[in-house]
DNA sequence: ACGAATTGGTCAAGCGGCTTGACCATAACT
DNA sequence: AGTTATGGTCAAGCCGCTTGACCAATTCGT
């Protein structure tokens, strides 16, 4: 098998992985896109256009995004504490609560990875995997 | 960085990469969902119910899909050789074209990581890989 | 300081991919 | 042979995303 279908072979299924958990933990109605959103979404809030810029879409999808899960009660939008047009929007305690789950999810599916590798193996893998990692947004591509 | 960020962001760049390189080499009209197609029918050709399975959508979005590659040329269907009922899918010569530019461009993705990694790590990363990943179908998650 | 250009955000309409539901033709089971 | 299962398509509708237009607040240029 080459690299690059293994990798996104391994990809898949971590995506699936991490969604299932999700739902498993009682959270229901989200995309594996939100996942992202609620990545940029977690440290300190961010704005839709910002929000967009890493998601790679227009303005108006990100913000129809946020519409869903400040409906589902997982964000809030408040006003921008620098800036009159825009907005921030933050995770709400429910938001957090989900975000935890997914790294949870997450963490599960990189243990069962240590069951077939060893401590030894993940950390090279984590290595070389943090040196080819681009920089930019991660972004939820094809 | 987190190990399952880092690959979520390894692979999301590799299918951006081979989409891009794919486009340069001059086929168009084409999302990244359909390399996955062409990766199964390349082989012997695939029925649209088998496609449909290995993409995880339904057989009527399986279909359209390949109505779609069928009216740009990169794919026929002819009568299957055991079942009436079944149409096999095949890439032609285009599609072939097509599949071999995706194949060069994720080598030449792989190619950039190797001069990060060196030619060692580069195999153990396979092989690590290799080892976690699951067998089944490759699907565009997330 | 003032008007022009830029930027953050939303509203509205439309496209396209995917889904459910119904249906036909062939195959497989009993 | 008759019933059930399977491969495939047609039709309608949903939903996420896009383009286009527009408003409000900020920043730039002179």
């Amino acid at each position: 098998m080459a690299l690059s279908a293994a990798l996104l072979a391994v990809a898949g299924e971590l995506t699936q992985r991490i969604h299932d958990g999700v739902v498993a933990r009682g959270f229901e109605g989200l995309r594996p896109a939100h996942g992202f959103a609620f990545a940029r979404l977690a440290p300190d809030g961010a704005t839709v256009t910002d929000l967009a810029g890493h998601l790679g879409v227009t303005k108006q999808a990100a913000s129809q995004l946020v519409d869903e899960i400040v409906r589902k009660g997982y964000a809030e939008r408040r006003p921008h504490p620098e800036d009159a047009r825009a907005r921030l929007v933050v995770l709400t305690e429910r938001g957090w609560a989900c975000t935890r789950a997914a790294e949870e999810a997450a963490a599960d599916a990189v243990r069962a990875w240590g069951d077939a590798l060893g401590e030894g193996e993940m950390r090279t893998l984590l290595e070389q995997l943090a040196r080819i990692a681009p920089n930019g947004p991660i972004r939820p591509a094809w």
